[in-house]
DNA sequence: ACTCTCTTGCAAATGATTTCCATTATCATT
DNA sequence: AATGATAATGGAAATCATTTGCAAGAGAGT
């Protein structure tokens, strides 16, 4: 089997930092595995526990050096969700918001496009061009 | 000029407090008239700040108190805007969602009804129900 | 291997918000 | 108006998430 490159893997965050002229360590290299695996939002308690399975070494301010570095480097988001500290996730490139589902804590994700565009649209009317967003939804199951 | 008591007005959130059996303070309705006032959404601090002209007793705890107590009645919305502290703002019915010039950090409200309809619809395609929801628009003036 | 300098771990510092607690004040009742 | 039960207050200390200072350690180009 060949070594791939699959997108949203691990190496492309490597190669962030490698071009930024940032040297991949034992330690970042573990945050940044776990990080390509994507899935979830983890915030940084769990990034720093799942990470020290991998590396009993590193400490919870690498873990949060690291998240300042690579969201400067736009390769991964923060995520202030209502509540709770910020979570993280990989800038994977394609653009979603979330739907947290209040009970069990989980977060979905989702895209309109309708939505972005609506956005755009009453920006522009107010005079203004949008740099960034946020929409999240709170809710509950439907029984 | 008879004494009227305009919506949004004071006199509404004062009744708030009495209807849900809490005292009224020489401090919290100095607080109060300043969110009835309305226009901006201060912080916490800038609320303690322009309070203490009224009543130098006052402390920021209880303007902290204050707000928290007032939220659980649903009498003011908190909003965590990217970056700063919690900022307030009376909630007089009319939902509305934020536009915030990155420049100067002026806060400018806006009301999409398309918007409002499309995350219900995106929230019931996923099985959910909305509790609440957040939307920021975060930008800068159009040259 | 050498060396320059970026990174790290740990502890201490920060900033926002909450909580503790003794004192004070509100307000329903007398 | 005085009383009293108890909610609210100010100030300090505690909490929580995150950042920073610093001495020691480790990348990576040579
Ligand atoms: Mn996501
Ligand atoms: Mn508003
Ligand atoms: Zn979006
Ligand atoms: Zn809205």
């Amino acid at each position: 089997m060949a070594e791939t490159t699959e997108p949203g893997g691990t190496s492309d965050l490597e190669a962030i930092l490698r071009e930024a002229g940032l040297r991949i360590t034992r330690q970042r290299r573990v945050i940044l595995a776990i990080l390509a695996e994507g899935g979830d939002h983890p915030d940084a308690l769990a990034l720093f526990r799942r990470a020290s399975r991998q590396d009993a070494t590193i400490s919870l301010s690498t873990v949060y050096r690291t998240m300042k570095v690579l969201e400067e480097k736009g390769a991964i988001q923060r995520h202030t969700f209502e509540g709770g500290p910020a979570r993280f996730e990989h800038a994977d490139g394609r653009h979603h918001d979330h739907l947290i589902d209040l009970d069990s804590g989980a977060v979905i994700e989702f895209r309109s496009e309708k939505i972005e565009k609506l956005q755009e649209e009453i920006a522009r009317e107010l005079g203004y061009e949008i740099v960034s967003h946020r929409l999240e939804l709170y809710g509950r199951r439907r029984k």
